[in-house]
DNA sequence: GTTAGCATGTAAGGAGTTACATGATTTT
DNA sequence: AAAATCATGTAACTCCTTACATGCTAAC
C-alpha cells in the first residue's frame, strides 16, 4: 500500500534535506531524481506536502514579496523546510528494508539517498533486490523455456531483449554489492565505506566516486 | 488517454487471434506477455470482455460443463473467440503508430504482435519508438551536465546506469531497424517480408541478429 | 473431505492525473 | 503589453486494484 506515496515522500524528505525548496522548485527535482518512472503532478505534490507539514515533518517560511496585496489571497511563495522530526521520518524510510523497497520505483529513491544510509542498511536493499529481480530472471526463463517453440521472431526477441535487460540489472547490483563488500573490509574502524570507483568508462562518467555521507 | 486499456484491448485481440480462450487462461498469457510490466486484474480484464462483446469485437461461447444445475447462476466457461470486427479492431489498433505508441507499455504489445502487421507499420512504430528514446538520452544527457558535480556518488552511479540502459534501448532499435531495411530491400515484390526465422539457438539468443547498425 | 487451483464477477475505495482557478514575476 | 513561466491550490474524474462473493473441479 501507498508505494508511490511513500516513495514521494521519502524522495521529498531527501531533497529537502539538502536545501529548503517550495513546492514548485521540488517537484521538477524530484521528477528529474525519478527521471527514468513517472512524472509526479501537483495535485499529488501539494496534498503531499501538507500532509507532511501537518505531522510535524516539514515547517513552513512565507516568505511573501509584497505583503498583502488589500483583500484576500496574498500568494507567495511557501519555502519547506526540513524539521528534526522530519529527518527521522527520512531516516525510518531510508532504512527499511521490506519487501517494498525491492520495487522498482522505491529502489530507485532509496538508492538515490544511500549515500545518507549506513552501510548494513545499503546491503539488505541491494541484496533484496538482487534476489527480487533474480526471480524475474527465472520467470523468464521458464516462460520461454515452455513457450520458445510456439512463439514468432518477434515476440522471441522481445522475450530475449527482455530477459537480457534484467540479467543486465544483476550483474549491475553484484557489482555494487562487491564493492559494498569491499569498502566495508577496508574499514577496520573508519566508518565512510566509500565504495571504490569503477575502471574504464569513457561517456559522461565522472572521475572520482565523491565522498558519500 | 486509455493507454492501459487500449493496450490491454490490443493484447487480447491479439491473443485471441491464434485461439478462442477463457477469461482466466487470458489473463495469464496477457501477464504472460506484457511480464515485464504490470500485471492486470481480473477487475480490470473481465469488464473490457463484456466491453469488447459489447461492440462485437468478440463472441462468446458458452461451455457449461453442468446444463444449469435446479436454481440461478449455472457458471461455467466462457470461451471467447475473435469476430470479422474484432479482427478488424485489432489491425487498426496495431497500425496505429502515433505518439502514444511510443510508450513503454504500447510498444511492447504493438512489438509483441509485429509478425501481423506490415513492413512500412512496423518501421514507423519502430522508428517513433527510437526517437522517443533518443529524446529521454539527451534528457539524461543535459541533466547529468547540470548536476554532476553536486551528486554523491550513488546517485550519479544511478544516473549513469540509467543513462547507460536507455543508450543500450537505442542500440537495440537501431538493429531492429537495419534488419528490418535489409529484409525489404531483398522483397522485390514479394510480399510477407517476415524476418527469416532464427535458426538453432542454444543460449536462446541468435546469431544472424546480432548485427548493430 | 479438504485444500488448492480454476473460473467469473462486482462493489468499494485508493491513488493520481487533468483541468481549472488564481495570480505574481520575468522575458521579449 | 503580451507571452511565458513561476507558483499554489483544488475538485472532478479516470483508472485500476483489492477484497469479497460464488461455485466448480482436481488432487492429496
Amino acid at each position: 500500500m501507498r508505494k508511490r506515496a511513500d516513495a514521494l515522500e521519502l524522495a521529498v524528505l531527501g531533497i529537502l534535506h539538502d536545501a529548503p525548496m517550495h513546492g514548485y522548485e521540488l517537484r521538477k527535482q524530484v521528477n528529474a531524481l525519478l527521471g527514468w518512472g513517472r512524472a509526479f503532478s501537483y495535485g499529488t505534490l501539494y496534498p503531499c506536502l501538507k500532509d507532511l507539514v501537518s505531522r510535524g515533518c516539514l515547517a513552513e517560511d512565507s516568505v511573501d514579496a509584497a505583503p498583502a496585496t488589500h483583500l484576500g489571497g496574498r500568494r507567495s511563495k511557501i519555502v519547506y523546510k526540513l524539521t528534526p522530526e522530519g529527518k527521522e521520518r527520512f531516516a525510518e524510510l531510508l532504512a527499511q528494508a521490506g519487501p517494498s523497497s525491492w520495487d522498482d520505483e522505491q529502489f530507485g529513491v532509496h538508492f538515490a539517498f544511500f549515500a545518507r544510509a549506513d552501510a548494513a542498511t545499503r546491503m539488505r536493499i541491494l541484496e533484496g533486490r538482487r534476489t527480487r529481480l533474480q526471480e524475474r530472471v527465472e520467470q523468464f526463463r521458464t516462460a520461454l523455456q515452455r513457450t520458445r517453440e510456439r512463439l514468432d521472431a518477434y515476440t522471441l526477441e522481445l522475450q530475449n531483449h527482455g530477459l537480457e535487460s534484467v540479467e543486465r540489472e544483476v550483474r549491475w547490483l553484484d557489482a555494487l554489492i562487491e564493492t559494498e563488500r569491499r569498502a566495508s573490509d577496508g574499514t577496520k574502524s573508519k566508518r565512510g565505506s566509500t565504495p571504490r570507483r569503477r575502471t574504464g568508462s569513457p561517456p559522461v562518467r565522472p572521475e572520482e566516486w565523491k565522498e558519500s555521507r
